[in-house]
This record gives structure tokens, sequence and C-alpha cells, in this order.
DNA sequence: AGTATCCTGGAA
DNA sequence: TTCCAGGATACT
């Protein structure tokens, strides 16, 4: 699930927890989750922690880069080290909202100096890898829609050279890096574009790169969308709320927030699409 | 450009 | 029982 403000959030939240801490031991309980062997980092310090696309990058000393994708289902809960799990590493601890460590979603338990990092993925698509040279993950990605390198000229040039439906277009990592089904149906609604506009025939392109800015600013700054089933919580194990403020995004059958026609939804290659048939052409 | 696939579980 | 789900890739 996790899009780019739901990794922009985690990455903040672990940010402050586990840069300096040591990581001591890695429990593996689905295997195929891990790529690399995990004794290699053991032992390592956390110098730094980033964000490229939907990926989080956990810098190491000695080089090596521990880098984790979500996918649809994945989260990364950190509990501080307390009395209770001091002694048994991976033993059930207490966690937010009544909730206990690990799960049954667990698959990756990170002890470190200080605290444990739980990798939960109900459908196991996730996962983590352990490399020297993150290239090789991120070489393809387009630029950061919140970086300078995204430019009007830029997305007025990609547009161009595409005849898929904008909807798909934005989905793809290779011209912009970090937008998924939620957000791209956000900001389309605020663009007043039909999601079915082949990209090349999308006129307004000023207002679509504001959007983009627009909606993933203010994803990040309600920290993140849970919506539905908390497929998604921050490391802290809370919700994030910018589902509460959804435009369109699971809206089907509710009135427009702008001219209240009701919402539709449509697939476009496999994928729901939320749009007001009224407000984008 | 489309479709199948990795997985699990909740809802219709 | 079928459909649906915040992703991405490997195929035809």
């Amino acid at each position: 699930m996790p899009e780019l403000p739901e990794v922009e959030t985690t990455k903040r939240q672990l940010e402050k927890k586990i840069v300096g801490q040591k990581i001591e031991k890695i429990k593996i309980l689905s295997a195929k989750q891990f790529i690399g062997n995990p004794k290699t980092i053991e032992n390592l310090v956390i110098k730094g922690i980033s964000r490229r696309a939907k990926i989080i990058i956990i810098q190491l000393t000695k080089g090596p880069m521990l880098l984790i994708h979500l996918k649809m289902t994945g989260q990364l809960v950190y509990a501080d080290k307390t009395k209770n799990d001091k002694a048994v590493f991976g033993h059930p601890i207490p966690f937010a909202g009544g909730k206990t460590l690990p799960g049954k979603a667990t698959g990756i338990i990170i002890r470190l100096s200080r605290g444990q990092i739980f990798f939960n993925d109900l459908r196991k698509f996730g996962w983590m890898k352990i490399t020297q040279n993150s290239d090789q993950e991120t070489k393809h990605l387009g630029p950061e829609p919140l970086s300078k390198q995204f430019t009007l000229t830029y997305l007025k040039e990609i547009l161009s050279k595409s005849k898929r439906p904008i909807k798909a277009f934005l989905l793809d990592q290779n011209k912009i890096a970090g937008i998924g089904n939620i957000y791209a149906s956000e900001i389309l609604f605020l663009s007043g574009i039909d999601p079915r506009t082949p990209a090349n025939k999308v006129k307004d392109a000023k207002k679509l790169h504001q959007s983009i800015k627009k909606i993933l600013l203010k994803a990040i700054k309600y920290q993140g969308s849970s919506a539905a089933d908390e497929a998604y919580i921050k490391p802290d194990g809370t919700p994030g709320k910018y589902q509460n403020h959804f435009l369109v995004y699971q809206q089907e059958g509710q009135p427009c927030k702008k001219c209240k026609t009701k919402i539709k939804r449509i697939k476009i290659n496999q994928r729901s699409s939320y749009f007001c048939s009224r407000c984008q052409k």
C-alpha cells in the first residue's frame, strides 16, 4: 500500500528512533522476504536512513545498506526495549492499540541495541535486501516528484511521449517515482483531468504538476493514509490521517466535494480509479 | 498494451 | 463463491 507519503512518514519516524543503534540480531520468519545473508550486517551500526521512491534505505557502518520495500501491506513497527522483552528476543510484547508483537503477519524482526523493528506484511509481497550499492534497485526510477529535478518542462516532455491513460502513466515509477493508486486518483481530481485521458492529450500540465506536489505534501502532512484495513500503520503503531481527507479515493457513490455528482469507480489497467465525471474532463 | 502472478484475508 | 486490496514484474 504504502506510497511516497507513507514511506516518507515511516522513514521520518524511524530516523528519530534507530539512527546510532547497533543491529544485534536479525530473526527471519518469512525466508523469501529477506534477500542476502543477515549475519553480514549483524553488529553494524545504523548511520542513517533515507528514501528513494517507495524504497527505504538504511545505511550501515562499513558500507552495506539494507533496502526495504513495503509493497502492498508491509509495515515497519518499532518498539523500545522494555523489561518485558529484555530476556527473550521475539517474545510477544504488548504494543499500541492492544496489539502484541510479533503478530501473525510478522516476517522479520531486527533486534537493535535499544529496541526492535518488526516487519509485518500480511500479503508477503514486501522485501528486505542487503546490498553494497543501491543503484540496481533505483537506477530505473524517475525523479522524486518533490525534488527540484521534477520540473514542469520534464513533465511536459514525458507526457508528450506517451498515449497511455494518464492514471496508468502516473503509476509508472520510471516516469515519476513514488505515486501509487491512492494518490493518482487524488491528484487527477485536483487537476480536473479524466483518468482515461491519454497522457499526450493532457492540456493543463502546469495544473497537474502543481497538483502532484500539493497532494503529496498534504498526505505527508497527515502522515499518510490508513485506508480500510490498516495495512499501513506508522512505526509507532498508530494510523495516518489522510484517509479522513480523501477527495475521491474509496468514495464511490459519494457526492463529489465540488459538484455533488456521484463519484465513479472504473478499472484502468486492472486497478480501481475514482473520479468525478463532471469535474474531470 | 494487456494479462497473469506473487500472497492473505475481509467483504459482498 | 467471487471480488477486492496502498505494488511491481515477467510473460504474451
